[in-house]
RNA sequence: GGCGCCAUAGCCAAGUGGUAAGGCACGGGACUGCAACUCCCUGAUCAUCGGUUCGAAUCCGAUUGGCGCCUCCA
């Protein structure tokens, strides 16, 4: 297993810090309003990314949080006249409909700020206390100096960052490039503090919890490309100020998604809603388009590649289904034999996707699977041991399907449908295509089409 | 100004030193009573220029075009 370390850009042997176990933490939405597509990427790959190392055995515990505190979040209440707490609950409760719609397995912990906000307190207080905070008339900020490799995650040098740091409302702060821990307001919610009534700032939730669920140190730490600077940067400064090792051993960041080459924006007003989107397409075709592409390439969305992955994602439910129909009419005793093709095509999977998670080249892998089993099905007559390899390929369909996230859903025929089969097939032998045509239609009129 | 990324057939997209995987679309063919599904065949020298090398899409340099971050956007 390879993991590209966004830390030193290089991909690396994964070995993980307990044998067997993995600690995975990615940064989840600020519930402000219906996250988009773009945030789908992350969220679909991460996902991805657990149910593999699942797969290889890994017992891993994937935590994302949920960010209910923020300016942004304020700002909405005002818009739309409610509480923040409101619409938080609002758009957290959209989300978490939104992941199961994705076909999301349920992340072991969802941990929200409004729930931590003693721990991310004391947080702050320990960095004060080892001289890696200090208080400004009710603020709190991070001081940067104290640390002598700040910026190399995103490989940025103070000198340079300093030149192009905003110079205006940094007054109070010892240095420009210092961020904000905790910030002193009147307006919106706020809660008690040492220092005053305030509210955390950004960077120092996800280290807390972090702390909290998982530890000073885990295995994996996912999100956006753009989340490198200032948001990882800043939390490795304060884990590591706190815990004295690493936050992460391995850092890893999806590339961006952008509409027909054009970044996602409000201002372009080409905002795709992830809601907007599940209700004209599956989530298994948004999933499909996310995972045809390496996830650390940028993804441009437009509407021909989405008519592709629809296809594709149609072409594998036929075949899932025929092939299960198959199998269901014959109904044949014995087990599933794994033939040394299929083994070989298990083994490609896998090797894709121990790749630095080739998501791209596991597809074509389950590709050639389906144009296997199709080759394969379309004949009527089958041997006994045919039908035992047709059941091995199903067993990888469904391994493969499983991995990487797909769920789709076939039927089972029962024994009325197995009769009408028999019918119609009789019909056609005799040449009485009318009826034969009839017994068809009540079969696909259930989807049937044996 | 600093850091970084991208450019492969009409479209999507792997491949990062040994003579370009896969998919979609188009076209041709097969199967079928008809239809659907399916299967087979068919296409590129890898943005441009230069260099290194026996050999480069793959390494180095330059150029062009596009993008991200450096402001709490995944």
């Amino acid at each position: 297993m390879y993991i590209y370390n966004s830390l030193t850009n290089k991909k690396e042997e994964f070995v993980p810090l307990e044998p067997n176990k993995v600690k995975m933490y990615v940064c989840g939405p600020t519930v402000y309003n219906h996250i988009h597509i773009g945030n789908a990427r992350p969220i679909i790959f991460f996902d991805v990314v657990r149910r593999f190392l699942e797969y290889l055995g890994y017992q891993v515990v994937h935590v994302s949080n949920i960010t209910d505190v923020d300016d942004r979040i304020i700002e909405q209440a005002g818009r739309e006249h409610v509480s923040e707490t409101e619409i938080a609950r609002k758009y957290t409760e959209a989300y978490v409909t939104e992941l199961k719609r994705l076909g999301v397995k349920p992340y072991h912990h969802m941990p929200k700020v409004t729930d931590h906000m003693n721990h991310i307190i004391r947080f702050i207080e320990e960095l004060i206390a080892k001289g890696f905070a200090y208080e400004v008339e009710g603020d709190v900020y991070f001081r940067i100096s104290k640390l002598k490799d700040y910026g190399k995650l995103s490989n940025q040098a103070l000198e340079h960052l300093e030149v192009g740091a905003r110079i205006t409302d940094h007054d109070k702060k010892e240095n420009p490039l210092d961020f904000t821990l905790w910030k002193k307001t009147d307006k919106g919610i706020q809660w008690d503090s040492p220092w005053g009534q305030g509210r955390p700032g950004w960077h120092t939730e996800c280290v807390t919890m972090i702390h909290h669920h998982l530890g000073p140190i885990i295995d994996i730490h996912g999100g956006g490309s753009d989340l490198k600077f200032p948001h990882h940067e800043n939390e490795i400064a304060q884990s590591e100020a706190v815990a004295h090792t690493p936050l992460a051993k391995y850092w890893m960041h999806n590339g961006r998604l952008m509409i027909d080459e054009e970044k996602m924006s409000k201002s372009l007003g080409n905002v795709i809603l992830l809601k907007d989107f599940l209700n004209q397409y599956d989530g298994n075709v948004l999933r499909y388009f996310m995972l045809s592409t390496h996830y650390r390439q940028p993804l441009n969305y437009t509407d021909e590649a989405i008519r592709q992955a629809q296809k594709e994602i149609e072409k594998v439910t036929s075949a899932y289904q025929f092939l299960t129909h198959k199998l269901d009419f014959f109904d044949p005793d014995g087990n599933e034999t794994e033939t040394p093709e299929l083994k070989a095509l298990k083994d490609e999977f896998i090797a894709a996707l121990s790749d630095d998670f080739n998501t791209p080249n596991a597809i074509s892998t389950l590709q050639t699977l389906l144009k296997t089993i199709n080759r394969k099905i379309r004949r009527s007559q089958l041997t006994k041991a045919e039908l035992m390899e047709l059941r091995g390929m199903r067993r990888l369909l469904q391994t493969f399907l499983e991995v990487l996230g797909f769920s789709i859903a076939v039927t089972h025929l029962t024994e009325e449908d197995k009769t009408l089969i028999r019918l119609k097939e009789e019909a056609r032998k005799n040449k009485n295509y009318e009826l034969a045509d009839q017994y068809r239609a009540q079969l696909q009129k259930k989807g049937i089409y044996l």
